[in-house]
DNA sequence: AATTCGTGGCC
DNA sequence: TGGCCAAGAAT
């Protein structure tokens, strides 16, 4: 049974407006931290994962430090991101630009379109950004507290933490999802996600151990990844089944508790894409915020909450002979997106921002999955995502 | 505090 | 097949 004091009831409720001041309530948890993270780290000695940017148990032992460099650039990347997913991505980065000062010296739109179909944008925005500051302001060496890194764009209360801990030897509360979920059911925590963060980081912090707290973060992770996963969590092979309220009552897999959300809208809208009669494309580049910002798209329309009809060649952005070749549709977090796909061959002048990209150029331009969508349904040929060195010096044509 | 940001894999 | 989920941040 969960403990009084995490029923929901005290965390979510109504909130007095007057005097006295929302402070986050002092949980003490009832398991003993030393014997928590001795457990965890024996375990973690054994099993943990091999991962390109990390540094081993026995490396760490040894002496050995975490590229701080390496340990940022991973953790940006894994941000709502799957360690499957980012793996390719982090040997790219890292092969091409090896120190943040090389990251730094990058044009942006080499970023942009080394990034390409991680999705996310604003990272990659945000990490180049983050990079120029680490080279210009502080010697090409992160700062080493979570609080400074906080500071840096992109780096929020989980990456500050990761990143201090991991690198700096922080005792940092480290708190992802995996934290989440682990966390929760140790002490079967009944109020719903996201609500319960204080709650669980408050457990957390007093859990996290002075000693190795970046292997005692990674620790728990891979917990979470390995054997406490979000269903069928492997309860006989937890090194802390002992401390775990949620297990002991053989209902692990009830927990995170979580808010439902909303229904996902519709949206549509049109792409257009203009093939040369050498098999050039015209793209152009996104606007420089927002949605897939500074990505590069065939040109589209605004995406309207289902727009009825009125689309079609007349919201071309340019005249050409445009003939509907087919429709995609796309997942985004927040809104479903449906896109009708227009192509126009021959000579063509478009009159607007843009550049002709010639088919070896494709594969390599800042596009994003949905825009890759769009071409491959205008029988594009486009390879998949390679990454070309030709997005760093083609001028903006018409 | 609630929204806005992608994408691919999985059952 | 469709909802859920993955080392969240910014506003």
């Amino acid at each position: 049974m969960p403990r009084d004091r995490f029923d929901p009831a005290l965390s979510g409720g109504t909130k007095r407006s007057r005097c006295p001041p929302p402070r986050p309530p002092s949980f003490m948890t009832t398991i003993d931290p030393t014997a928590f993270s001795t457990a965890l780290l024996a375990w973690y000695d054994v099993h943990h994962r091999t991962l390109p940017w990390r540094v081993s148990p026995r490396e760490r032992a040894a002496g050995l430090r975490a590229d701080p460099y390496r340990v940022w650039l991973s953790e940006i990347m894994l941000q709502q991101t799957t360690v499957a997913a980012v793996k390719a991505y982090f040997e790219k980065f890292t092969l091409r630009w090896p120190r943040v000062e090389d990251l730094a010296a990058a044009p942006d739109t080499a970023v942009l379109a080394e990034w390409a179909g991680l999705g996310y944008y604003a990272r990659a925005r945000n990490l180049h950004a983050c990079a120029r500051m680490v080279a210009g302001e502080y010697s090409g060496r992160f700062p080493e507290t979570a609080a400074a890194l906080k500071a840096l764009p992109g780096i929020g209360d989980y990456t500050s933490a990761a990143i201090a801990a991991i690198a700096f030897d922080e005792p940092a509360a480290v708190v992802d999802g995996n934290v989440e979920r682990v966390t929760s059911r140790l002490e079967a925590i009944e109020a719903p996600l996201p609500g319960a963060k204080p709650l669980i980081r408050a457990v957390v912090e007093q859990l996290t151990p002075t000693e190795r707290p970046g292997d005692f973060a990674q620790a728990m992770m891979d917990l979470g990844a390995t054997i406490c996963t979000p269903t069928k969590p492997a309860c006989v092979l937890c090194p802390v089944r002992p401390f775990c309220t949620a297990s002991r009552a053989g209902e692990a897999e009830r927990y995170p508790v979580k808010q439902k959300k909303k229904a996902v809208p519709e949206r549509r809208g049109a792409a257009f894409v203009a093939v040369r009669g050498d098999g050039a494309v015209f793209l152009r580049r996104r606007p420089g915020t927002g949605m897939l910002g500074g990505m590069s798209e065939p040109p589209t329309t605004s995406w309207s909450a289902r727009s009825d009809g009125a689309l079609g060649a007349a919201a071309a952005p340019f005249p050409a002979e445009w003939r509907r070749v087919g429709e995609i549709e796309h997942g985004f977090t927040h809104f479903r997106l449906v896109l009708e796909v227009w192509r126009a061959d021959g000579e063509q002048r478009p009159g607007i921002e843009g550049w002709w990209s010639q088919p070896q150029e494709i594969a390599g331009e800042a596009l994003p999955t949905v825009m890759r969508k769009v071409l491959k349904a205008a029988k594009i040929v486009a390879p998949a995502p390679r990454n070309s060195q030709s997005t760093e010096t083609r001028k903006t044509a018409r």
